[in-house]
RNA sequence: GUGGCUAUGGUGUAGCGGCAACACGACAGGUUGUGGUCCUGUUAUCUCGGGUUCGAAUCCCGAUAGCCACCCCA
């Protein structure tokens, strides 16, 4: 009389995805244009553990960051020991350059990195928990030139992934000279507006109060307009900074725009900061005859963050009790892999086979093991379905993949040492001999290329 | 953490109190080696648990999950 159990299926976990098929090629696309791009500038690649102590994390995002307080997927070993996933990737390449010795290297360090990290937030479109970045850091140099080349690799990937509507914003937030002046008086004058403050801002203003200047809020947008600006209060060495990274800018001829109200999340960014934008059309009109599909408060122009990044000179002394001044950034991979899709761009170049193998019979089959493998070696790329034995079945599959050629070897050919290669669109089928098949097969591809 | 919306085969949907339907896909077959069409069959305890009712996929409550937004951030 026992109780039927119904056993729930096992399920991925939340904010965490398997990417499937042609995703998997988009995600390894922007992976490796990144990479290309900054190997050309003289990057090199590494890759560290998913896997950190907490206290890495800890200081260097700020230990009342959102990320560090609540995001962290934190773990204690039998040891002891607290570990956390890695939410991001500049402290774990930080910490490799101290470890390592990279301080004895010819400076700056300039490494590109990539892979998944993990936050722990309510996912929603384009973030997920388990999410993949790429990024660059230049260690060991705080020439403004090395933020310039920085936004140079950033770009150009971009467009090298055939992005065009790419946008920066970028912004100076100073340093420890500069900005605990700028943010006693922004305090200031927000403590003179405090009621009129929304609600998060009154969080923020105790929090974080740089993040006041990027409230959506009507009435605080409002309120900004007569706030400090960060710009006016920098000291002589981060103003020369700033305006050499403008003017390498301008001289590489990449676009940008001074956004005087950009902050950052993280602590640890000082001087400059940026942000990498796609721009969006104004969305179109949704369909005919569906006249309450336009909103008109939609339809301004709309950007997606894809990424960002800056300048983070006093990182090195809490992780390596050094001050080494750096500047990387990192990008949201999924984001830009999601908008290569929406915008039909191709996610590699065209390896769709145009060869089919059909096998017949146990003899055949055991040959057409010993013919892929030559197939593969000359680089001829091909589909099969060797589990499949009945030669109408194979047929079906062909046609739906749309491959033009099918080659047969059955038990016939199998004991006369030929294949039948069978045109699919017209139905001619002819006989080669087995030995002449690779020469005479490269040819024939050449008409579907 | 806070709010809103949703939940029917593998996928997309219909049914809105009275036998769970359709399309696509997948799989098998239509007399043992020649495809796309066609035909047949298979593919669902209507997310779960309670309640209302003679009767619930349908109405109510709860749970769970997913999506979207806020916060925050890439």
């Amino acid at each position: 009389m026992a109780k039927p159990i119904k056993k729930e299926p096992v399920m991925s976990v939340k904010g965490m995805h398997d990417i499937m098929f042609d995703d998997v090629h988009y995600v390894e696309r922007v992976m490796k244009e990144v990479r290309r791009v900054a190997e050309f500038y003289g990057f090199q690649p590494i890759t560290t553990p998913h896997l950190e102590k907490t206290e890495l994390f800890e200081r260097p995002l700020g230990e009342e960051s959102d990320v560090v307080e609540k995001q962290m997927y934190n773990l204690r070993t039998r040891g002891g020991d607290k570990l956390s996933l890695r939410p991001e990737g500049t402290a774990s390449v930080m910490r490799a350059y101290f470890e390592h010795g990279m301080q004895s290297l010819p400076q700056p360090v300039k490494l590109v990195y990539g892979g998944s990290f993990f936050r722990h937030e309510t996912p929603q479109q384009g973030r997920f928990r388990e999410f993949r970045q790429v990024g660059v850091e230049i260690i060991g140099d705080d020439d403004a030139i090395n933020d310039a080349i920085s936004i140079r690799v950033l770009f150009s990937a971009l467009q090298g992934l055939g992005l065009k509507d790419i946008v920066i914003n970028v912004n100076s937030l100073g340093d420890r000279v500069c900005r605990p002046a700028f943010r006693k008086e922004l305090l200031a004058y927000y403590k003179r507006h405090f009621n009129q403050l929304c609600k998060d801002c009154k969080q923020r203003f105790k929090d974080n109060p740089l993040r006041l200047l990027d409230c959506k809020e009507e009435t605080c947008v409002a309120l900004r307009k007569d706030a400090p600006q960060m710009m006016d209060h920098l000291c002589e060495v981060c103003k020369k900074h700033f305006s050499e990274v403008l003017e390498y800018l301008d001289e590489m001829g990449i676009p940008y725009f001074l956004d005087v109200h950009l902050v950052r999340g993280f602590d640890y960014y000082s001087k400059t900061v940026f942000e990498v934008f796609e721009i969006m059309s104004p969305p179109q009109v949704v369909e005919e005859g569906d006249e309450q599909g336009v909103k008109p408060e939609v339809a301004t122009f709309t950007k997606i963050a894809l990424g960002g990044g800056g300048r983070y000179d006093d990182l090195g002394e809490l992780i390596g009790n050094r001050k080494i001044p750096a500047v990387g950034w990192a990008l949201g991979v999924d984001r830009v892999a999601e908008l290569m899709k929406k915008k039909s761009i191709k996610s590699r170049p065209e390896t769709h086979p145009k060869l089919f193998l059909i096998q017949l019979g146990p003899a055949a089959k055991k040959k057409s093991l010993v013919l892929m493998e030559e197939l593969r070696k000359i680089g001829v790329p091909i589909a099969h379905s060797l589990s499949k034995d009945s030669l109408r079945a194979q047929l079906n599959i062909v046609s739906k993949l749309e491959i033009p050629l099918a080659v047969i070897l059955g038990q016939k050919e199998a004991l006369d040492g030929t294949v039948g290669v069978r045109s699919m669109e017209t139905g001619i089928q002819e006989t080669l001999p087995m030995d002449k098949f690779i020469g005479t097969i490269k040819a024939r591809l050449k008409e579907f290329s």
